[in-house]
DNA sequence: AACCTGGGCAACCGCACTTTT
DNA sequence: AAAAAGTGCGGTTGCCCAGGT
């Protein structure tokens, strides 16, 4: 029974802005660990992978938005040619790009490099084949069309790409960004129009449960009923005795670098 | 003006790994 | 030590939009 009311209940797809603050509420209260437990009691009808995922991939302050500069494409494509597909890997030396901005970026112009080069030894020139590439990618055997294109060849490309000025930026995510969030809501918005969330104190150690119980999630749908506020802080003082979650320096602490970001973020993006 | 095509991106899926019980 | 739950990662898919025909 239970479980077809859960699976009736759980959401797919696009992230609606509602959806969103709320996500960056909870996380405010609970922190970016306990992705099943937020999901819970946020009261989106989401698993907690999604949650995990649309914070990772946009809601996190300090993402950075719109094209990857030169520097970045060059460190991607010499880390890829280091590690291969480890796409999160490669994310931490970005700060501010997520694992699948990389990937998707890596992916399209890769793609566009390999129809390029396709065009380019279309009569038929084996002798300059991709065998070059074979033993610095990490997943012989396994390799997707983007992984082909030999990593050499697509420093070379990638390089004259920065020469030629970034032709690949032409229309670039940047003004596909922009034009999202004219279109729908900014995320600069969500984060300005959180002045409950920036008011409470710090979730770390402890302080946070009575200061959590004042804040109201201006957006926020009603829990699930038998999840009440007193449960729920129940619930995560068990978590919290044990140190599981909250970070334990302001400096650490992700609702104070999401403060941050309504700021940040209009000067990254220009 | 309508349709087609490709690029870009967000999100989902399945598997692997880690942590907790 | 083993099972269960939670989390992270890489691959893939689907949607939206802009540009071309």
């Amino acid at each position: 029974m239970k479980m077809v009311q859960d699976q009736q209940e759980i959401r797919k797809g696009p992230w609606t802005e509602q959806e969103d603050f709320q996500l960056v509420c909870f996380v405010g209260l609970f922190g970016d660990r306990r992705w099943d437990f937020i999901a819970k009691v946020s009261g989106l009808n989401r698993t907690g992978k999604s949650c995990r995922l649309r914070w990772v991939n946009y809601l996190h302050p300090g993402l950075k938005r719109g094209k990857m500069t030169p520097q970045e494409e060059r460190l991607v494509l010499e880390l890829h040619s280091k590690w291969g597909n480890r796409w999160s890997r490669i994310a931490r030396k970005l700060p501010g790009r997520t694992d699948n901005e990389i990937k998707n970026y890596w992916r399209t112009h890769m793609r566009k490099k390999a129809q390029e080069k396709k065009r380019a030894m279309s009569p038929s020139s084996p002798s300059s084949n991709c065998s070059s590439s074979s033993n610095i990618t990490t997943n012989e055997g396994g390799a997707s069309f983007y992984d082909t294109g030999g990593v050499e060849i697509m420093a070379t490309s990638a390089e004259k790409k920065y020469i030629n000025g970034g032709d690949q930026a032409k229309k670039d995510g940047n003004d596909t960004a922009a034009k999202r969030d004219q279109k729908e809501y900014s995320l600069d918005d969500i984060w300005k129009d959180l002045p409950e969330v920036n008011s409470i104190e710090p979730v770390y150690n402890g302080s946070y449960a009575e200061e959590a119980c004042k804040f109201s999630c201006p957006l926020m749908t009603p829990p699930p009923p038998p999840l009440t506020w007193d449960s729920l802080f129940k619930m995560d003082e068990e978590h919290e005795s044990k140190n599981m979650f909250l970070p334990t320096t302001p400096s650490d602490n992700q609702f104070l670098s999401c403060f941050d970001y309504g700021k940040t973020s209009s000067s990254l993006t220009g």
